[in-house]
DNA sequence: GTTAGCACTCATTTGTCTAGAGTGCTAATA
DNA sequence: TATTAGCACTCTAGACAAATGAGTGCTAAC
């Protein structure tokens, strides 16, 4: 770009920086096209006086060191996934974000205020809309927030309702089944000296540290207090149950023609355990991660690339949203749009 | 099946009979081999001693009536919808469930004890894997069911967590915002009011009735008054957000070869709206309904045949369940499964 | 170091042919 | 009159061959 090179013979540029420039321009190209690459039209798209065949001798050295390869010996070259790698990491520059899409993205996150279930539902599908590819959500892990209050319901003699609230305004809850009859009062008092004392406590703590806590501070009232234990103890044992969001399947389908392909990739996301597992991964990373192809543990996913984010509320991580889509996607378009989601969900849980 | 027939020249069966007959075989025969099914092959399954040619000239009047259809000229036949309605209204039996998927069935519902939401995702695998077929589950119409009681909890200065428990024990909640400061002890004496006088009211007249009682009971405290109803128009102000689950979406790769097909129906299980309105269709029938083909009005799910079936709670249908399929499906095989899911859930529900 | 030229490879497309399954029609049959 | 055998016809699916063309690797010249 630094001027118009009309001359045959110009000094070359570094070999190195040829390199760059040529890997680029073919995993840019492979992108748009979603065709292989061959030393014609790249010798053309370059516009640096570079003949054909120079460059397929730059083209078969980046072959040997593993960042492109050819579907058969008479094909252009295409990217692999070490290629791929390489553009994102150092090539890549990121479309800014028009303002019309942050709008969206905002209104979206802000309009859906019945609760944390639907505002991940429609973060799901704003993502799968907003990229075009399959979108992923995975819900907070709960033994990680922290409790705002607690509170118990007598709906019927013997069952209790249970409703717990963190600070990001998260709602757990439900019905526990008791063995003796609690009063409404005694349900109050339990749920006050548990929100007094440990409402800025991390769930997992407070379930050793209510428990111990309250058999210090009320050791006189025995009977009461075994009540209390038993009542605490089953409502803090919420099965860590995650959910994971997925939308925008149909997307695959236009993806990868190959139905086999297409088969396996829908049956791995039936499969939410092992892609919660794998979003968790990225937990302890910032901004956006970028997983590869076969940098992908699980195999039927190495065709594809996935673009995930982490949402948190008061410096913590909750979970992370994302999405799924072929290593050829376009990279520059789809990471800000990631980016930004995560973002903006992460501010609509602080506010809401 | 009046014993066996060997003799080639036996006194033929009556005309309408053997058409009966004929149909209800081929339909058969094409559920279980997906190939057209052509006269020879024909009249060796039958075994009746007739000849292609006879069975011929019956598929050619067959076809005329609209039960069959030629893929071409030189192919067998195959059952139009038309055919699989007789062979669903009049010739299947359906084959009984055998205690063990019975007993799988009655296990994946009772196990989901962790509320209304992973009752209805955890049915939703549970006909996917069972029939391997698309599982579909429409959650309740809120505005159907009865109150069991309401509860207000102060979360923050000006922020109240509304809880509804309807009599099937399904939990409906969420944040209001308040502009006055209204303290713990008014809260409890609304709910206190609703409850008493509105437990059994179904949810939509509540939102009217409510308003109206309070109004009537309490003229006096004009103040306070005007407060509840603010906070009860609030709190009953339920955007009516129905849930469609879906789950088993690979099934259809397996169905269907054409690969935009696939991609259609896969957006149209999406389009989560028009699927709650599909299923509600059949809210005002009893048992299992089965949709076919052509019969169903959304054009992308003509090629498939929808079955359902609703569930409910103190005789009042709260949503459906079904799966989604080829036409060419083992009616005889799914549908039990669906009729016996449904009642187990609507169990499931009342025990709760 | 770069390039032009050329022989070579290989996937894809197109056309042709054949085998096979199944039909519809007609004439013979019971 | 209903049924059947026989036959010509239709159409698909699969196999095969030839043509096409994009792209490469190598070599010799610049």
């Amino acid at each position: 770009m630094t001027g118009n090179n009309q001359s045959l013979k110009k000094p070359a540029a570094s070999l190195e920086d040829r390199f760059h420039k040529i890997l680029c321009v073919i995993v840019q190209s492979y992108i748009e096209t979603t065709e292989p690459v061959g030393s014609r039209s790249l010798s053309k798209i370059l516009d640096l006086g570079i003949s054909p065949a120079t460059i397929r001798n730059i083209m078969a050295d980046l072959t040997e060191q593993g960042f492109l390869e050819q579907p058969h010996t008479s094909a252009g070259r295409v990217p692999t996934y070490k290629g791929y790698r390489y553009f994102v990491d150092i090539c890549m520059g990121q479309t800014p974000l028009s303002t019309e899409v942050k709008r969206v993205i905002e209104q979206a996150v802000r309009e859906s205020s019945q609760g944390l279930v639907s505002l991940l539902t429609s973060t799901c599908q704003l993502l799968a809309g907003l990229t075009q590819f399959t979108g992923i959500v995975a819900s907070p892990r709960i033994s990680q927030t922290r409790l705002r209050k607690v509170e118990f319901l007598k709906i019927e003699e013997r069952r209790i309702y249970v409703v717990l609230i963190t600070q990001s305004n998260m709602v757990l809850h439900k019905i526990i089944e008791v063995s003796e009859t609690l009063s409404q009062d005694f349900l109050n008092s339990v749920s006050a000296s548990l929100n007094r004392q440990f409402e800025t406590e991390p769930l997992d703590d407070v379930r050793e540290q209510v428990l111990q806590s309250l058999s210090e501070s009320h050791e006189k009232y025995n009977q009461l207090l075994a009540q209390a234990v038993r009542l605490s103890r089953k409502a803090f044992d919420l099965t860590e149950e995650r959910q994971l969001y997925v939308d925008g399947q149909s997307f695959i389908v236009k993806e990868f023609n190959d139905i086999e392909k297409i088969q396996r990739l829908l049956e791995t996301l039936e499969e939410k355990i092992t892609l919660i597992g794998l979003m968790d991964n990225g937990m302890d990373e910032e901004g956006v991660q970028v997983t590869i192809g076969e940098e992908n543990p699980i195999t039927d996913l190495q065709t594809c690339s996935l673009i995930t984010a982490n949402y948190s509320n008061g410096g913590i991580v909750l979970g992370s949203i994302g999405i799924l889509g072929p290593t050829r996607m376009d990279y520059s378009r789809v990471i800000p749009i990631i980016d930004y989601t995560a973002k903006a969900l992460s501010e609509a849980i602080a506010n809401q």
